[in-house]
DNA sequence: ATGCATGAGAT
DNA sequence: TCTCATGCATA
C-alpha cells in the first residue's frame, strides 16, 4: 500500500503550545450573517483558558464509533416544524431574504469560486477513490436504502412541499456558459439553487431522521462514494467549493429520493472502523499565533518555504504545520459560503493576492 | 461545526 | 510545492 501514512514528522517538544483553539465559532448560521470571518477566527479568540498539550501520535484505532453521535433527532418530533436547530439557521435566514427571491449576485468578492466556469464533471464515480472497503462479506453499511425497510413513514414523502418558490425563478444567472438549467441534478447549478438544495436537503436530512454521518454512509452503500459527516457537514454549510458542491449534489440528490422513497429505514447504521494507519495528532495552535499567521497571511498568502521555515521557526512550529495552515487558510479562503456578503469591502480591502507569487517582508 | 491533516493530481 | 477533495479528531 503505497498510501498507508508514514508521516515523518517528529514530536516537538514545544509545551508553549497552549490550547486555546476556536471557542469562537458555532455562530448558528454557516452562511452570510457573519462577516469578517477571516480574521474573527482568530481574533475573536480569547485567551480564556490554556491547557499544555502534549504533541505525539494517536493510532486511529477501530472502534470508538466517532460518528452519529452529534444529533439523533426523533423524526417524529415535529412533522412540520423544523426540528429546533434547524430553526435558529433557517429562521434568520428567511428572515433576511425572501424564498422566492433567488437573487443571484451575492457571490461579488469570489469570482474564483464562484463564479468558476465549472465544466459539469462527472467524474464523481470512483474516480480515484476506494470503493472496495466495505465490502467485507457481512458487512452491513445502511444509511436507509431497500424499501422493504420496517419502519414506518414519519411523515409523507412530499418531495418538494417545502416552499412554494424556494425552488428557483426564471431569473437565473449562466456561469457556466450555458444558461439552459433544469436545477434537476446535472447542468452546473448556481450558486443560488446550490444554497436552495442545500437548505432542503437539511431539512429533509432531518426530517427523515437521518444523521449527516448516516447520509455519508448511505451514499456508499447507494453508488460506492463513501463520505464523511464532515464532507455532508460542510456541503449542508455550503463550505465546500463550487465545483466540489456541483459534484455533491446529485448524489445526495438521489439519496433523498431514495430517502422519502423508502420513508425511512434506519436499520443498521454500521460504521466502518477507521484503518490503522496513524494520523498526526491535530497541533493546536495558540491564538497569538494564529494572529501572526494570520498578518502573515494578509501580507502574503503564499509565503515561499524559506519565509515558512522562518516564520515556523520564530513560532517554534514545525514547518510543516505552518505549510498547511497557509495552504488551509487559502482553501478557505475559496470556500462557497461567502465570509460575509453585508460589507466585504472590509475584509478584502486587504491584498488578499493569491496569485502573489513571492512576497518578502519579514 | 470546524481546525489541522492526508494524499492524489496538477504545476 | 501547490491545489483540491476529503476526513479524523476535537471544541
Amino acid at each position: 500500500m503505497a498510501t498507508a501514512a508514514s508521516n515523518p514528522y517528529s514530536i516537538i517538544s514545544s509545551n508553549s503550545m497552549v490550547h486555546v483553539d476556536s471557542s469562537v465559532m458555532q455562530q448558528g448560521s454557516p452562511f452570510r450573517n457573519h462577516q469578517k470571518l477571516l480574521q474573527s477566527e482568530y481574533l475573536q479568540g480569547v485567551p480564556s483558558n490554556g491547557h499544555p498539550l502534549g504533541h505525539q501520535w494517536v493510532t486511529s484505532l477501530s472502534e470508538g464509533s466517532p460518528w452519529s453521535t452529534s444529533l439523533a433527532a426523533s423524526p417524529l418530533e415535529q412533522q412540520d416544524v423544523k426540528p429546533g436547530r434547524e430553526d435558529l439557521q433557517l429562521g434568520a435566514i428567511i428572515h433576511h431574504r425572501s424564498p422566492h427571491v433567488a437573487h443571484h449576485s451575492p457571490h461579488t468578492n469570489h469570482p474564483a469560486a464562484w463564479g468558476t466556469p465549472v465544466s459539469h464533471n462527472s467524474s464523481i464515480n470512483t474516480g480515484g477513490q476506494p470503493i472496495n472497503i466495505y465490502s467485507q462479506p457481512g458487512f452491513t453499511v445502511n444509511g436507509m436504502l431497500e424499501h422493504g425497510g420496517l419502519t414506518p413513514p414519519p411523515n409523507s414523502a412530499q418531495t418538494q412541499g417545502l416552499h412554494p418558490a424556494l425552488r428557483d425563478t426564471p431569473d437565473h444567472v449562466d456561469i457556466g456558459g450555458h444558461h439552459c438549467h433544469d436545477h434537476s441534478d446535472e447542468e452546473t447549478p448556481t450558486s443560488d439553487e446550490l444554497e436552495q438544495f442545500a437548505k432542503q436537503f437539511k431539512q429533509r436530512r432531518i426530517k427523515l431522521g437521518f444523521t449527516q454521518a448516516d447520509v455519508g454512509l448511505a451514499l456508499g452503500t447507494l453508488y460506492g462514494n463513501v463520505f464523511s459527516q464532515t464532507t455532508i457537514c460542510r456541503f449542508e454549510a455550503l463550505q465546500l467549493s463550487f465545483k466540489n458542491m456541483c459534484k455533491l449534489k446529485p448524489l445526495l440528490n438521489k439519496w433523498l429520493e431514495e430517502a422519502d422513497s423508502s420513508t425511512g429505514s434506519p436499520s443498521s447504521i454500521d460504521k466502518i472502523a477507521a484503518q490503522g494507519r496513524k494520523r498526526k495528532k491535530r497541533t493546536s495552535i495558540e491564538v497569538s499565533v494564529k494572529g501572526v499567521l494570520e498578518t502573515h497571511f494578509l501580507k502574503c498568502p503564499k509565503p515561499a518555504a524559506q519565509e515558512i521555515s522562518s516564520l515556523a521557526d520564530s513560532l517554534q512550529l514545525e514547518k510543516e504545520v505552518v505549510r498547511v495552515w497557509f495552504c488551509n487558510r487559502r482553501q478557505k479562503e475559496k470556500r462557497m459560503t461567502p465570509p460575509g456578503e453585508q460589507q466585504p469591502h472590509e475584509v478584502y480591502s486587504h491584498n488578499v493576492n493569491t496569485d502573489n507569487s513571492s512576497c518578502h517582508d519579514l
